[in-house]
RNA sequence: GGGUGCUUAGCUCAGUUGGGAGAGCAUCGCCCUUACAAGGCGAGGGUCGCAGGUUCAAGCCCUGCAGCACCCA
């Protein structure tokens, strides 16, 4: 027997330990023809579980279950990535606790450190997935820094490197002064903020003795004035039309600089005027490749890409070669301290024309908080397009589905304004470049320093130095669909479970992930690396505001599960707050959305609430209010499933020989447990969690337990059912839990592994584990319209009867007579099939069927299609009140067919609509119709009392 | 500026070739009836953002407008 209450934290405990421990989890235990495989997004090995991954790993644990109950060799494949910097950031913090740096540990002992932090602590995120229920194959778990991995990403690099596809170059990156290395685009996070539009005077060159003659330009980065080059105007701007091709005198530094023509130039926007700075902002770069030939800008020093910082922002020095390109007076100063001295500088000549506050949109890197520059260094690219070709054509061609279908414009969006790639960090941990120099900069790519050697003749004399940089992690990433499966080798599970089945990740990644798995799958394996992908929207919390660590409104999916009080809620929030006063803000928030702290609703519950806000939008508000109801929806299975247990533990549930026999409420719940599997069947396969969750929420709680276990009731407890029919009752019972249970697993596997191992031997089930039942099946022969209709009369009925009594106040309990008149054949039959349905639900007395109306007493109404009920009156029922209810109804039956007939008697509808439709109008018309006659007779029989 | 999406009950959201406006939570009334008070029974609540158009018929299709969100520049 189940405990009397439904209790998930203890429920939860032990069955993840048991799957695990069985091997359920490993594809060999389904050997099914069809593979099935989703490859985790590699979760950040610093990281710890957010609502997101929560969200996303709800979705994919409920496909791969759904798919290993189907029979399939189901694989979901565990691992994790090193993220490069986060994870050195991670250990830098802890060794700057020793007071040291990575420096002072030196590459090798560092890295090494790193791998001792990984052992330790680097488990979090994994053990959390279990708390989830997650059904990963953790036996095969893997990391983008093992030997194999770190093998694929050496054997990509080479390959791409010999076919012309990697290669080296000077270019502009998204700079982090703090942490010293490039940064992809995805690191770096544009907000606005406040600063300001300096406006500053460039004097034209004129002839000796002219009217000095000024351009004016305005900037949000004055310091940078000193790496330009040229001055740009819009070509058709006819205030400066006839300056292109002349000179200013860059200020501080005295070079002259061209008056260049250029559409970047916006004649709307400012004077019109734009100073490049083609080494330090990646617009005016752009226009620097298209004047570079142009002998003003060639002639300048370096080509006219001046770089004017150090790798910290600060103003560099001035190589021998290039006298005084950088002013004495501000080498060595930080950028912000340049830029203040700068502008005095300036304002002291007389050179700035205004200072006006500004807007700007600041880009930060994500880890440091630094401010990012656009800097000129040496980096590693891949050559994207000739890769990005195939892959679109992967998507146009639909050997890949975007599901929801419109992200493909996203996808193409992106893929066809493509951009090469910049592939390394100027970090330590990551996969090294597997590139040597030697002493005069030459450089060699191979697989080992022994390879490159080998190719090269070179002997030990050489001397070899390897690159310093490792490779973006999301290189690795973008070969984890064929990587973690055993690529370069030839393996048994790459040959079955690649092309994986399909990726279910968040629109985000879209660009830096999914279309980089793409390019690289197609390059290495020939083949797609997923057939589908699912793209699923963002967890935001209950006020719609994404959820992030700064504004303190992260909900920790763990807190859900287990619950936690108010105060170590707001602690969690503040900790590590570096303003007072957010840390304020957010611990009021907090105390407002949460006064009594977060109740601990189970997994169950929780990952019920992810599939039911699982719909197809792009933002998933966060909304306790349903987590609290699932959670109640459990609660219901449970308590549902006690009764079923009591009353079929050691009772004949009709798996044996003796005689069966098959009730309508029995064959009705069977009728519609097969439309509910046909719906949460096609739900799923369409990727609809939402409505497969709300089938079977729809099926347990109106149909199961409103209706069904109630109607089951007079037959297990009375005397009149026959023992074939109490065998008939229970088998249904039991088998429909049973089914239900697998039905429902995938989107909550503990309390249904929990109970079914309570009902399989009284359904007559074998099995260890729900886990590997085969999910239900529709049966054609469990349509049963009869049924359905019988039992739709016994609800009309009840209702009917119900109706009066809850608004004539009447205590539902009292058991009242009702008379029957206008009753069909049919209604005669059921009245006497159902009858125990209605004295136990409906709480009547007697029901006595009367040939003549006029019989009748003053009672109170209720219509079943023609069938009239009646309650009579006498002492029970108020006549105003009844009056009232007649009145409510006459109306909204007169206002329903007042619509009907205005379509009716339009010819046109009659004419073109389809005739199923008009019938079904007309037979509304006719049944309402009679309706009204019999409400307003017994209104005119009752208001003349 | 370009693109994508959203606007349905107080709140969060479904609504699948156009033909009955729905769910959960919240609200109101009655009930501790031995599966379940984390519950039962009953009730109220919507000009489907606005304005046009197509159609016999529009929440759904088309056009325009407004507001919101995100992405790209």
């Amino acid at each position: 027997m189940l405990d009397k209450n439904y209790d998930p934290q203890t429920l939860e405990k032990n069955w993840y330990r048991f799957w695990e421990e069985q091997g359920y989890f490993v594809p060999s235990h389904t050997d099914g023809d069809t593979a099935y495989c989703i490859m985790i997004p590699p979760p950040n090995v610093t990281g710890s579980l957010h609502m997101g991954h929560a969200f996303q790993d709800t979705i994919m644990d409920a496909l791969t279950r759904y798919h290993r109950m189907k029979g399939e060799r189901t694989l979901w494949q565990a691992g994790s990535d090193h993220a490069g910097i986060a994870t050195q950031m991670v250990v830098e913090r802890l060794i700057d606790a020793e007071g040291k740096t990575r420096h002072d540990y030196g590459r090798e002992k560092f890295v090494e450190r790193i791998w001792d932090w990984k052992a330790e602590s680097g488990g979090t995120i994994t053990r959390q997935l279990r708390r989830m229920g997650s059904s990963l194959d953790w036996e095969h778990e893997r990391f983008t820094m093992d030997e194999g991995l770190s093998e694929a990403v050496r054997e990509v690099f080479v390959r791409l490197h010999e076919e012309g596809l990697i290669y080296r170059g000077k270019r502009l990156v998204n700079w982090d002064p703090v942490l010293h290395t490039a940064v992809s685009d995805l690191e770096v996070l544009s907000e606005e903020e406040s600063g300001h539009m300096w406006d500053l005077r460039y004097p034209v060159v004129q002839p000796e003795g002219a009217e000095p003659f000024y351009m004016v330009v305005s900037t949000t980065r004055p310091e940078t004035m000193l790496g330009d080059c040229a001055v740009a105007v819009n070509p058709e701007d006819e205030r400066y039309k006839h300056l292109i091709g002349e000179f200013v005198e860059l200020p501080l530094s005295g070079r002259r600089i061209p008056i260049i023509a250029d559409e970047h130039a916006d004649p709307e926007f400012g004077t019109g005027c734009v100073k490049i700075t083609p080494a330090h902002d990646f617009n005016d770069n752009q226009v620097w490749q298209r004047h570079r030939d142009e002998t003003a800008i060639a002639d300048q020093p370096n080509g006219g890409l001046i770089n004017i910082f150090t790798p910290d922002a600060a103003i560099r020095a001035n190589e021998p070669e290039e006298g005084q390109l950088i002013p004495a007076a501000y080498i060595g100063l930080d950028r912000y301290a340049a830029r203040k001295r700068i502008v005095a500088d300036l304002e002291s000549q007389g050179l700035l024309a205004n200072i006006k506050d500004h807007r700007l949109q600041q880009p930060r890197g994500d880890r440091s908080g630094a401010v990012i520059e656009p800097y000129l260094t040496d980096q590693w690219y891949v050559r994207v397009q000739p890769l990005a070709d195939p892959a679109i054509k992967a998507v146009e061609n639909g050997d890949i589905r975007f599901v929801p279908d419109n992200w493909k414009n996203t996808y193409f969006e992106w893929m066809r304004n493509i951009q090469d790639w910049c592939i390394s960090r100027q970090i330590w941990w990551g996969h090294r470049i597997p590139a040597w120099y030697d002493s005069e900069g030459n450089v060699y790519v191979g697989r080992s320093e022994d390879e490159v050697r080998e190719k090269h003749g070179f002997g030990p004399e050489v001397e070899l130095e390897q690159d310093p940089d490792v490779l973006d992690t999301w290189f690795s990433s973008a070969l984890w669909p064929f990587s973690t499966l055993g690529w370069p080798e030839e393996t048994e599970r790459l040959k079955t479970f690649y092309p994986t089945s399909v990726l279910v990740t968040g629109f985000d990644i879209i660009f830096f992930w999914v279309a980089r798995m793409i390019m690289m799958g197609l390059k290495f394996t020939g083949e797609v690396p997923f057939r589908e992908v699912y793209i699923h929207g963002l967890v935001r919390d209950a006020h719609g505001d994404k959820m992030s660590k700064s504004k303190g409104n992260v909900l920790d999916p763990i807190d859900l599960i287990d619950g936690i009080e108010l105060e170590p809620l707001v602690e969690k929030r503040v900790q590590g707050m570096m303003q007072p006063h957010l840390a304020d803000k957010i611990a009021r928030a907090t105390r407002k959305d949460f006064p009594n702290g977060i109740p601990g609703f189970g997994t169950d519950a929780v990952r019920f609430t992810f599939a039911a806000l699982a719909s197809n939008g792009r933002d998933i508000k966060f909304d306790l209010g349903r987590t609290e109801g699932y959670r109640n929806f459990c609660n219901k299975l449970w308590n549902a499933s006690r009764y079923v247990l009591m009353n079929t533990e050691d009772q004949d549930c009709g798996l044996g020989s003796e005689p069966i026999e098959l009730s309508a409420a029995d064959r009705w719940i069977r009728s519609r447990l097969d439309a509910t599997t046909a719906t949460v069947t096609e739900s799923i396969d369409a990727y609809r969690f939402d409505l497969a969750a709300q089938a079977i929420y729809d099926f347990t709680w109106n149909e199961f337990c409103d209706w069904y276990l109630e109607l089951s009731k007079p037959v297990l407890t009375g005397d009149s059912a026959s023992d074939a029919a109490k065998r008939g009752t229970r088998q249904t019972l039991v088998r429909t839990l049973e089914t239900l249970l697998r039905l429902a697993h995938p989107i909550m596997p503990f309390i249904t592994e929990e109970i079914w191992q309570k009902v399989k031997p009284l359904a007559g089930v074998d099995g260890d584990t729900i886990m590997l039942a085969p999910y239900p099946t529709t049966d054609p022969a469990a349509a049963d319209p009869q049924a359905v209709a019988e039992i739709d009369w016994v609800k009309q009925c009840i209702l009917g009867i119900r109706r009066i009594k809850g608004e004539m106040n009447i205590a539902p309990g009292k058991p009242l007579p009702v008379l029957v008149t206008n009753a069909s054949d049919q209604d005669r039959v059921w009245l006497e099939t159902a009858r125990p349905y209605l004295d136990f639900l409906a709480r009547t007395e007697s029901i006595s069927v009367l040939s003549d109306e006029s019989e009748a007493p003053e009672s109170a109404i209720a219509l079943v299609g023609g069938m009239k009920l009646l309650i009579p009156m006498a002492g029970l029922i108020d006549k105003d009140a009844e009056l009232k209810r007649l009145d409510k109804e006459i109306t909204r039956l007169t206002d329903d067919i007042a619509r009907t007939e205005k379509k009716l008697q339009n010819p046109s509808f009659v004419d073109k609509a389809p005739e199923a439709v008009v019938q079904k109008e007309r037979t509304k018309l006719a049944d309402h119709a009679a309706a009204i006659a019999n409400l307003q007779a017994q209104r005119e029989k009752i208001a003349a009392l």
